[in-house]
RNA sequence: GCGGCGUUAGCCUAGUGGCAAGGCCCUGGAUUGUGGAUCCAGUUAGACGAGUUCGAUCCUCGUACGCCGCCCCA
């Protein structure tokens, strides 16, 4: 038994999973770039005022879930438990805000919550997202909406249901706070204790209870829609219509409002619908919205903001769930073993060309027999063996032999690299600096590698 | 963070207050140095700690981790 265990809510990503991550995010970030959304990183710590202020010193994401760092028995900082409040902070930092606007960034970090885990809620876990600074236009909201919209198409997510709501802007929202507080304070009793300690620090959570009790008066309130300012209306108007016009399936649920409290606006929630996950609730794959004073609650001058977020941990599993497949972490294609004991030096100077040439080349380091390493190199998922050491491949030959076929020929050193060529593909492989004319494709479910180009 | 349930080898599963069983995987050997088969052999286990008991993997308590519900949320 191991004596040591990751520590509660904290998993390993095994080669296999860590593979399906990394596409993820390839595709992810690709479709980021495509949008315009370079990728921007920020710390993994933040001074935790960032999160206090930013997400409302009542809400639990802010409060009781940090998960708190010391050091040298200072305090003050903490995991980032979301990325919005961290990129604002280094929009504001780095004088974001006096560039040209609208700014536009994509990440993919992960997160931290100190909250019990369960299935698919992790202490760390991963998030891409995107924040889009410096309109205010319905059109930015939709943007990030449809960009998610269209990732899901594009990875073969079809399980899921995109709900949408408005929870006005502030200026307005206190009247709508105040006009939701009367008539639940009128229906105090009925209510649960959790809602009636929401009266007086956040209403608008009480929208969203799932206590049964609450539900009924709930649906006895005043509308949502119906207390909002007109200007609050005419945006989600277009929201929605522009929608609707771009394809994108939608349903208005009057009751979203989200945890924290930058919220303005719009709301969004992907909500996957597949009964292996509606089972726990409703578990959301991704949601954002609009947080017009969220850049000014953090010190920042007025400036808009629309952004939306994903996890990554939910997004893998459900199209797990869904049968998506994707690639397992090939270790190699060419496994290189030898019959002499004594020639590493030799394995590597055979494996050389053929990496710089772009195959995956895998060492057996071994001194067992020819046998077992034919075994393990068929184990380890190889195409083909490269064999030095035996009767036929001396005086500077080696074997070839393609694994699945059983057909092999003795080749020349030099000509090593295009008999491998005969059987197995290249990968591509990552350059510094960008070819002239050459566009770098990634692929991403399982399919032909693209051919090198030349 | 609160409550409930769980934890047997790398993985999956059996069983018991008195030597802990099997399958897969792994390692080695054989079929007289070219592989996935077959055969043979081998390594490895009751999360951790304390208590009750002549004796605890089994009963009790604590801790760690997981799952479910709550809270919250990706």
């Amino acid at each position: 038994m191991p004596t040591f265990q990751a520590p509660r809510g904290m998993r390993d990503l095994l080669p296999a999973e860590a593979a399906g991550f990394d596409r993820l995010n390839a595709v992810v970030a690709a479709r980021g770039e495509r949008y315009g959304y370079p990728r921007l990183v920020t710390p993994v710590v933040e001074d935790r005022n960032v999160f206090l202020k930013s997400a409302g010193a009542t809400s639990d994401a802010a409060g009781q879930e940090m998960y708190d760092v010391t050091l040298h028995g200072q305090g003050g900082l903490a995991l980032r438990p979301e990325g919005t409040a961290a990129v604002t902070r280094a929009y504001l930092e780095h004088g974001l805000h006096r560039a040209p606007q609208p700014q536009r960034f994509f990440y993919w970090e992960p997160m931290f919550r100190g909250q019990r885990p369960q299935l698919m809620r992790w202490r760390q876990f991963w998030q891409w997202g995107l924040e889009h600074f410096g309109s205010t236009e319905p059109s930015a909201d939709v943007e990030i909406i449809e960009f998610t919209n269209g990732l899901f198409a594009e990875l073969g997510l079809t399980a899921f249901e995109l709900q949408l709501n408005t929870i006005g802007d502030t200026p307005c929202r206190a009247k709508v706070k105040e006009t939701l507080t009367a008539y639940f304070a009128s229906h105090r009793d009925a209510l649960s204790e959790l809602s009636r300690e929401r009266l007086s620090t956040n209403v608008l959570r009480v929208l969203d209870s799932k206590d049964p009790r609450d539900r009924e008066v709930v649906a006895g309130a005043p509308r949502l829609s119906t207390l909002l300012c007109d200007a609050d209306r005419a945006h989600f108007a277009e929201v929605t219509e522009s929608l609707e016009r771009l394809g994108v399936r939608f349903r208005v649920v009057e009751t979203l409002v989200r945890g924290l409290d930058y919220y303005t606006r719009t709301v969004c929630e992907f909500v996957l619908t597949d009964p292996e996950f509606t089972k726990a609730g409703d578990i959301a794959v991704a949601a954002g919205g609009r947080y017009d004073s969220l850049v000014e609650t953090l010190g920042g001058p007025s400036a808009p903001g629309v952004g939306i977020a994903g996890g990554v941990d939910v997004l893998y599993y459900a199209l797990k769930q869904q049968g998506v497949t994707m690639p397992d972490a090939p270790e190699a294609d060419v496994y290189v073993l030898s019959g002499e004991p004594n020639d590493g030096a030799d394995r590597t100077q055979l494996a050389t060309p053929l990496r710089e040439a772009g195959f995956r080349v895998a060492i057996d380091h071994t001194r067992r027999s020819l046998d077992k390493q034919l075994e393990s190199a068929v184990k380890h998922g190889a195409r083909v063996a490269v064999i030095r050491g035996t009767e036929e491949s001396r005086g500077g030959k080696v074997i070839v032999r393609d694994l699945i076929k059983k057909e092999q020929r003795v080749t020349r050193l030099a000509a090593v690299v295009v008999e491998v060529g005969r059987h197995v593909p290249k990968r591509v492989r990552p350059r510094l600096i960008d070819e002239p004319g050459a566009a770098g494709e990634t692929p991403f479910l399982e399919g032909p590698t693209p051919p090198e180009r030349h």
